[in-house]
DNA sequence: CCGCCGCAGATAATATACGATTTCGAATAA
DNA sequence: TTATTCGAAATCGTATATTATCTGCGGCGG
């Protein structure tokens, strides 16, 4: 089935990064579900290859928080408690607040024209709403907003964070519809900020509530039940 | 040589383990400097081990930015410019300022005391100075304050960050004095919003900005060099 | 009846062997 | 002289084999 595309990737990228990205695949979407006991030599005859690869990709996973590892014992998907996800959330908009702050000068008008049209695709998307395709589009809005700050590293810690989330999320619950109409609500505030040359404290901190509003939605969600 | 402390070792974390620390002992002691070729075989030999393990703890090096990797080429220590130590200043910056902010709350009167009792050893430190002494009690300075912020992930990145800034700031330069005295008074400054309760924006703030002004000093150092 | 000991199965950790890719220099032809 | 091709050395990538470690269960002794 996937044996064609397999081969071909195997050869330009190596049979490690295709394990590594065929396994992250599986815990993304849920095939490979929290807990779940990833055994070198299954996944190795799965794919076609030998535990070598299979190995260093889990290592990479490990590094990324994907997964935990045990010496002697071997890897598994990692557990999700609430608490990450909050941690996660708070470091996100810590991160992008800054981030958004800092690349909020070297927008483009180009640049802004497209995040309001990605905000407007969500605005529309309310209506039939799909929390999937909600949570993309909303990634890529933030991605443009932060994608001129200059300091490579935020930007690696944030996308790495971005991963962590995807995971998170879908590993614990299915999103907070009420939450999606003021989100955009605020995305437009964001915007405003940034074309009226805010300062950037503002900017950053707008972001960051942002964030953190979600994440209160989210918790008092979650109380609620 | 080491043999007998490494055979110890090996044994409890695994010859991946020793060898990851190995490298990175011999990275932050500038015996391998930046651009210094890491071949497999070389070191397998060296550590007495066979190249897997090595590998293994080359592709965690590459995780943490250590060391840079080229498939089918190999691996080589980070090349180091002055951008990306820049980048890491400020990415701390924000993290710690954060941290440091969430953490406030929770200190005791101990700790507090201990921190207190840290940036007088830097105060007394100044007359005849030691730019590594100097750097690792700051380090454990800022560690204290930050200790208490509840956002475990927060603290893991931060911990990251340090690792990285002790490698590029030992390959770029050797410090800046003058900043010394500047610095321990920020601590002060700092200290004092904490024990009087400050809002956590005055002590974040403060926070990254000591951080800001160390990195500007670095900057104009260089600029003036 | 409960807890410790040891054995067997499973699985990770490492070693060794082989194949694949890159790099660099030397020989050759324009 | 210079560009190009060919080949050998170096080094990485992966497979296979071996060893070490953990886990769970069943028996033995208290």
């Amino acid at each position: 089935m996937t044996t064609p595309a397999r081969t071909e990737a195997t050869q330009k990228l190596g049979k490690a990064q295709y394990a590594y990205e065929w396994i992250k695949v599986q815990i993304l979407e849920q095939a490979f579900t929290p807990g779940y006991r990833l055994v070198l030599a299954n996944i190795a005859q799965t794919l076609g290859m030998s535990v070598v690869p299979v190995r260093e990709a889990i290592r990479r996973l490990e590094a990324e928080g994907l997964v935990t590892f045990e010496r002697n014992v071997g890897a598994r998907v990692s557990m999700v408690d609430g608490e990450q996800y909050r941690y996660s959330m708070e470091a996100l908009g810590i991160l992008e607040g800054a981030a958004t702050a800092q690349s909020a000068a070297h927008l483009t008008a180009k640049e802004l024209a497209e995040a309001r049209e990605l905000n407007a695709k969500l605005e529309e998307s309310l209506e039939n709403f799909d929390p999937e395709t909600f949570t993309a589009v909303n990634h890529q809005f933030h991605q443009i907003l932060a994608c001129r700050c200059p300091n490579q590293r935020l930007n690696d810690m944030i996308a790495v964070e971005w991963e962590r989330l995807n995971h998170l999320r879908t590993s614990t619950f299915s999103f907070v519809p009420n939450r999606a109409r003021a989100s955009v609500n605020e995305h437009y505030q964001i915007l405003h900020l940034i074309e009226t040359h805010a300062p950037a404290d503002a900017v950053e901190k707008a972001v960051r509530e942002h964030r953190t509003a979600t994440l209160r939605s989210y918790l008092n969600s979650r109380g609620t039940n």
